[in-house]
DNA sequence: TCGGAAACATACACACTGTATGTCGTATAC
DNA sequence: GTATACGACATACAGTGTGTATGTTTCCGA
C-alpha cells in the first residue's frame, strides 16, 4: 500500500464521513426509525446505494454514529480524570463531564435517547460496555481500593451508577435547550448526595 | 342499557381479552418489531381486522399490554405498603415487591424491555408517570415528610430512584431464568446500600 | 492499454402497517 | 315478525421503507 492514500480511496472515506455526519443529524433530528436511508442518502447527494455499500445496514449505520460520539465523549473524560489524582475527585470530575457532554443535543438524543430503541437493549448495552461502562467499573474498582467506599458486590453496583448517570443523560438529552443547566446542576446535587451516602464516613463533603 | 351485556357484546370482550393476552404473549416473546399482528390475530383464530377494530394500532395495542402489566403490579405494591406502617420499611417493601415482579417474564420483557422501544421514551414517560412514577415521588415525599431524609430537589431524586429500580428491572428482564434470584438479591443489597447512605443518621440498619 | 475491481446508481422483491370496503349476524324499531 | 341499522369482524389494497441483486462508471495497477 502507497504511504499516500489513493485519490479514490479518498473520495470514498470522504463520502462515509460525509454520511456518518448526515446520519447524526438526521437521527438527532428525527430518530432511528423517522430516518429513511433515502434521505440521508440526498443529503450528499447520494443514494442509498452508497449507505449500502458503507454500511451493512441502517442499524450498522447507526452504530456507527453511537461510536463515533461515544468515542470523543471517552476521550475528553479520560484526559481530565488522568490529570486528577484524588480517587474521589476524580470520579466527581467524570461524572461531572459526563453531564456537560449529555447537554450536546446530539449526543443525548442519539445515544441515550434513540440507541436502546434503535439497537436494542442487548446490543445497545454491549456498546456502553465497551465505552463508558468500563471506565465506571473502573473508577469503582478504584475507590473501592484506595478504601473510599466499602466493597460491595461490584456488578451491580457499577449498573446501578451507570443507570443513575443514564437518567441524568436521558433527562438532560429531553430538557428544552434553556433548562440543560439547571436540570444539570439538579442532578449533579442529586447523585453527589446519593454516591456520597455510599462513601466511607471520613465525611469530607463533596 | 340491560343489567346484563348483550350476547354480541360479550363475544366481543371474549375476543379483546383473548387478543391482548395473545399480543401480550408475543410481544414477551418476540419483541415489538418482531410481532406481526398477522400472528397475533392468527393465534386467536382471527383476522387483522379484528385487531384493528379493537385498537386503534399496533402501538395502542401493545399500551394496552402495558397497561395491564402496570396495572396488578401496581395494584400489588399499594396493597402491600398500606399494611406496613413505617415510612422506611414501606418503601423497601414496595422495592423488594417490585424486584419480585420484575422476576416475571412477561412484566420484565414487555415493561422494562420492549416498552421504551415500542411507545418512544416520551411516551413511554408518561405512561410510567401515571403507574410506578407517581408512587415512587408518593414514597420518597412520605421519606422526606417523615424526616427519614433529608429534602433535595425531589424531580431528580424520584427520576433517580426511578432508573435505579429501572436498572434493576432491566438486569432482571434479561437475566437467565435461574440467575434471577441471585441477580435480585444483589441489586436488593446494592440499592438498600445505596438509599441507605442518602438517609439522615439515625443509623438503623435495613 | 486493458482487464478488473472499487464505488456507487438503479431496479426489484418482500414484509408490514394502516385503511377502505365488503359481509354477516344480531339487536332494535315498528 | 319483518325491516333496518349497526356492530364485529374479514378481505383487499395502497403506501412505505428495508434489503438485495444487478447494472454502470471510473480509477488503479500490471
Amino acid at each position: 500500500m502507497p504511504p499516500v492514500k489513493s485519490r479514490r480511496e479518498q473520495y470514498s472515506q470522504a463520502t462515509k464521513a460525509a454520511l456518518l455526519e448526515a446520519a447524526t443529524r438526521r437521527f438527532a433530528e428525527h430518530g432511528f426509525a423517522g430516518t429513511a436511508l433515502e434521505d440521508v442518502a440526498a443529503d450528499i447527494q447520494a443514494s442509498r446505494g452508497a449507505v449500502y455499500h458503507h454500511f451493512a445496514s441502517k442499524t450498522a449505520l447507526f452504530e456507527a454514529v453511537v461510536e463515533a460520539l461515544e468515542t470523543e465523549m471517552i476521550r475528553e473524560v479520560v484526559e481530565a480524570v488522568a490529570t486528577t489524582p484524588d480517587t474521589w475527585q476524580a470520579a466527581m470530575t467524570a461524572m461531572e463531564m459526563f453531564l456537560d457532554h449529555c447537554c450536546d443535543p446530539d449526543y443525548g438524543r442519539v445515544v441515550w435517547q434513540e440507541a436502546p430503541i434503535a439497537l436494542g437493549w442487548k446490543r445497545w448495552k454491549e456498546c456502553e460496555e465497551k465505552f463508558a461502562y468500563g471506565l465506571i467499573e473502573q473508577l469503582i474498582k478504584a475507590l473501592v481500593d484506595s478504601g473510599e467506599v466499602p466493597p460491595l458486590p461490584l456488578e451491580p453496583m457499577a449498573r446501578i451508577t451507570f443507570h443513575i448517570l443514564g437518567s441524568a443523560g436521558m433527562a438532560l438529552a429531553e430538557a428544552p435547550a434553556q433548562d440543560k443547566r439547571r436540570v444539570r446542576d439538579e442532578y449533579s446535587v442529586a447523585i453527589r448526595h446519593l454516591l456520597n451516602g455510599a462513601r466511607r464516613r471520613a465525611d469530607s463533603p463533596s
